[in-house]
DNA sequence: CAATTTCGCTACATTTTTGTGACAAAGGCC
DNA sequence: GGCCTTTGTCACAAAAATGTAGCGAAATTG
């Protein structure tokens, strides 16, 4: 699932910039110029995380973050300041209201997008790392490889990210239109039968033994509602 | 032995939070406030890396740089740049003295203590630890070789860096973005395909064996990911 | 059981991503 | 200065992944 990234930022070409950025490395982006509007987006919206310019409309980025801190709902959102102030005053001031890191402007994109990483890796372990293991499925993220019973399990692109998504949700069922949005990314636009090719190519890799042996299907068709990874087939 | 570090820097608080970080991360912490002294500790303490701020008393951080450099006993001296003007112009000028690294005001511990470590990598394998051993491959840090199955492999200065970062990160998945980061460096700027071609001539040094036959090769090509180095190969 | 919806599956054209050789610029060395 | 190594980039070839259409099977409905 694409990590969700909430910028709150006035300066349009910035603006630009960055999401464009954002995008590109596998991020959504939602994008506000308004402090208030920031608050509201940030709880409605449950971002995975908040880049925030210190000098916005309606409301300082530090009164942004203050709040965010006080609210119960994103007390523990990952912050990201962007200022143009480098002094040591204002970082301290900074670090006291709670943010997460710092870039200071001008910066770079490839920088910009390394301390986002950074901050989520560090604050949000299950987005970047570790195992997932469910359904005799054993994912290792960092390693981008899937056994399935001790048998590899070889996996394009985007049955990879299909597979983790099942698995940090296991068990659940998902329409075609959730998978979409959490797969292949909000503002594309596919048709959802596509879903379909894509879970039987995942079926297909996943049910698969090295020994050419066919394993018990995983991932269990809902019909009329979606598809969903299984642990246990009911017995027929 | 822990590396020792001489810390440049004329602000008390900066110092004291520099100091605590560093000494918790395992380092030994010189401390001067003044540039003529940093010069003579540089000189007596052998220190293994040095953090210079760009403005401190009776000489100009840069001014310490340049005449470091310039003595034979410090010339290859790891340094890194505290400054906290952020305009590119500067950072040209700071490296062009000879600085290896420079951290823009304000930074956290965290962050300054990652540069470190990251210029002591590149710069000081020695400190990082002797030998790495994975997939066959077996390399000396600090005499820069690296042999394959016993046949020795010959590879340029990147080739080199890129190999012992996979060392480091057995497995491990790395994205061009990262590899651009953690073996070129966090202010250089090249095309990430540079990576494609890097990859291709350490595939090329060390799936070749002495006498000339083709050994598996040891870097997984991840689409859309990135590249990884493995140790058991497809089993055919 | 017939009508209708939903899904599995295959084939295929397109797009994306990676491999590879060549080349010129930059830098080190003698 | 010449000579050699290393480096970054480009252009093109090769490979892999992707999205869609289409058809028939299976489930659902009534």
């Amino acid at each position: 699932m694409r990590p969700k990234i909430l910028l709150v930022e006035d300066d349009a070409s910035l603006v630009e910039l960055i999401s464009y950025n954002l995008e590109k490395e596998g991020f959504d982006v939602i994008r506000t110029d308004d402090g208030e509007e920031a608050l509201v987006l940030a709880q409605e919206d449950k971002p995975d995380l908040v880049i925030l310019d210190w000098m916005i409309a309606n409301l300082s980025g530090i009164e942004v973050c203050r709040r965010l801190r006080r609210a119960p709902l994103t007390a523990n959102l990952p912050i990201v300041m962007l200022t143009a102030r480098a002094e040591e005053a204002d970082r301290i001031r900074g670090l006291e209201t709670g943010a997460d890191d710092y870039v200071t402007k001008p910066f770079s994109p490839r920088e910009l997008v390394a301390r986002v990483r950074a901050v989520l890796r560090r604050l949000r372990p299950a987005l970047s790392g570790g195992n997932l293991d469910y359904a005799g499925i054993s994912m290792d993220t960092s390693a981008h490889k899937v056994t399935r019973d001790g048998s590899t399990v070889s996996l394009g692109p985007t049955e990879f990210r299909l597979l983790r998504h099942f698995l940090e949700h296991p068990g659940r069922v998902f329409s075609r239109e959730q998978l979409l949005d959490a797969v292949w990314g909000r503002d594309v636009y596919v048709e959802q039968r596509t879903v379909d090719v894509h879970i039987r190519r995942l079926r297909k890799a996943v049910n698969a033994a090295d020994n050419g042996t066919e394993l018990p299907d995983v991932i269990r068709t809902v019909r009329s509602a979606g598809y969903a990874l299984d642990a246990a087939p009911l017995p027929a």
